[in-house]
RNA sequence: GGCCCCUUGGUCAAGCGGUUAAGACACCACCCUUUCACGGUGGUAACAUGGGUUCGAUUCCCGUAGGGGUCACCA
């Protein structure tokens, strides 16, 4: 059997977003789980929608998400050149062949007299004005420099099927098939001619792509059986969708790769999540590694239904990924956005990631959870007050001072020392130590929750500033 | 509108004629706990609808409804 040959063929129009990315997860994965190649085919056969850089987008977010390719614009490889518009001479050539084969023709309407074709409704079906033309004619008008296309002879009637391996069997009739353009008058390919050249020229095996070619695929079916070339196999996938009727799209300001990382989740999370998107693994594990999941894949796994994308359940994966990190990965992946913390450069920077650790799911969070070490001031005394806790103002008020002086009297200034001090205090006054710690915490942060207990936060913030809190709980208590 | 496709809890989804209809996220409760978070336990919640076929339909067929895609010199 053939080697396994997948592509991804995205067109450079801005940026890479969450569905087609996707899409070059699922040929990914595919060809790895095989042992084949998988092969980035740059389409840009329409220029008036290219947009500058984006080619540029498309290898750095591949290479970033780890959905490497083994053949591509930038790497090379033995079936290129692997940019369309690099092309346009094996196009032609092609194009002229299929005329000769019957399976296309010279067109030399013009958009006037095709604006009359269309209907009540606005759709046009082209009438086939051309398909006769004599050799003579189509050689003289084109001597004469009109301007033409050449089109698609799509049978006027029988029915063409084919069976994806999703979809299952998918027939369209032929009469509902219009005859499109193949080479537009610019000299340039249509999607519609090169993606059939190219899959075939580059040996593609297994088409992966977006439902919205499932209904197209039967006359690029025509042009393979034209030519006498081998079918690929076809896998149409489903759309991912921002709500039930929308579709999600940079477009509606919807989130892109970049833009999810630059919002901190963890990258693995991301490219795990979308994997989830319209397949589903056998087992019920669903934190996988790149590698897990080429080892996972499968097609019976993939889903005919859209899937909404659940940013919810996104963040939950990229926190799951955030707890089994090493301190050491988190500190280097976090440590551009602890730098948006305010308690950045105040405090040891490997204590604050520990209690910011396990309590952030994506990266941006961490400045939330640590920034109340800043934002101490004046605050609500009714906070001392607490049923559970059995902790209470007048409380605080008796019991600081003595806190002000276990803690001056500390040597190690360090979370365990500071604990075992506050729990041999609280015993020695007959108090619950979560009273007397719900105290401390409040006197030292003023705020209802903090990341981190009384003592790691003390720990933090240092004696002298922790005293100084205290002394100005007191003030406070005792106005 | 024609054609193609889709339809299991709020979301992702398993299921592939007989099940108490998995699991995950979210949500709620309780437990653990130095607040928060984590963790643990438990809970609420679904087969769009009408006909068939069958001893028996979530599962197969047809219709209806709803949704998506496509009908470009865009991909």
């Amino acid at each position: 059997m053939d080697k396994v040959r997948t592509r991804f063929a995205p067109s450079p129009t801005g940026y890479l977003h969450i569905g087609g990315l996707r899409t070059a997860l699922y040929g990914f994965l595919y060809s790895k789980m095989k042992g084949g190649d998988f092969i980035l085919r740059i389409e840009d056969t329409d220029t008036a929608r290219y947009v500058d850089g984006s080619v540029q987008i498309i290898y750095d977010t591949m290479r970033d998400s780890g959905i490497m390719y083994d053949e591509g614009p930038d790497v090379g490889g033995n079936y290129g050149p692997y940019v369309q518009s690099e092309r346009k001479s094996i196009y032609t050539e092609y194009a002229k062949k299929l005329v000769e084969l019957g399976g296309a023709y010279y067109c030399f309407c013009t958009p006037e007299r095709i604006e009359t074709l269309k209907d009540d409704a606005g759709n046009m079906r082209y009438d086939k004005h051309c398909l006769n033309l004599s050799k003579e004619e189509i050689e003289r008008r084109i001597a004469n420099g009109e301007p033409y296309v050449i089109r698609q002879n799509v049978p006027a009637e029988g029915t063409g099927s084919y069976n994806d391996l999703v979809y299952g069997e998918i027939s369209v009739d032929y009469k509902d098939i219009e005859d499109g353009i193949l080479i537009k008058s610019d000299g340039m390919p249509t999607y519609n001619f090169a993606n059939v050249i190219d899959d075939h020229l580059m040996g593609i095996t297994h088409v992966i792509r977006g439902i919205e070619y499932l209904s197209s695929t039967p006359k690029y079916n025509l042009m393979y059986d034209a030519y006498g070339w081998e079918r690929p196999v076809y896998i149409h996938l489903p759309p991912i969708m921002k709500d039930a009727q929308h579709k999600l799209s940079k477009r509606n300001g919807d989130a892109s790769y970049e833009d999810f990382v630059n919002k901190g989740y963890v990258k693995e999370a991301i490219v795990n999540y979308i994997a989830l998107l319209g397949w589903s693994p056998k087992g019920n594990v669903e934190k996988m590694s790149l590698q897990e999941l080429i080892e996972n894949f499968s097609l019976e796994g993939i889903g005919k239904s859209p899937a909404i994308f659940d940013e919810t359940k996104m963040k939950w994966l990229s926190g799951e990924y955030v707890k089994a990190m090493t301190s050491e990965e988190f500190k280097a992946r976090a440590y551009e956005f602890l730098k948006k913390s305010k308690a950045y450069g105040k405090y040891d920077e490997d204590k604050l990631l520990a209690i910011a650790k396990g309590r952030v799911q994506i990266f941006s969070e961490i400045a939330d959870k640590i920034d109340f070490l800043e934002e101490f001031s004046e605050y609500d005394l009714s906070l001392f007050e607490n049923q559970k806790q059995k902790s209470s103002a007048q409380l605080a008020k008796e019991v600081l001072p003595k806190v002000k002086d276990t803690l001056n009297a500390l040597n190690d200034w360090n979370n365990s020392n500071l604990f075992s001090a506050l729990v041999e205090l609280s015993a020695n006054l007959e108090i619950k130590k979560q009273a007397l710690l719900w105290i401390v915490r409040i006197a030292i942060t003023g705020k209802e929750s903090t990341a981190g207990g009384a003592t790691e936060v003390a720990d933090i913030l240092g004696k002298d500033e922790t005293l100084r809190r205290i002394d100005f709980s007191l003030d406070l208590l005792n106005k």
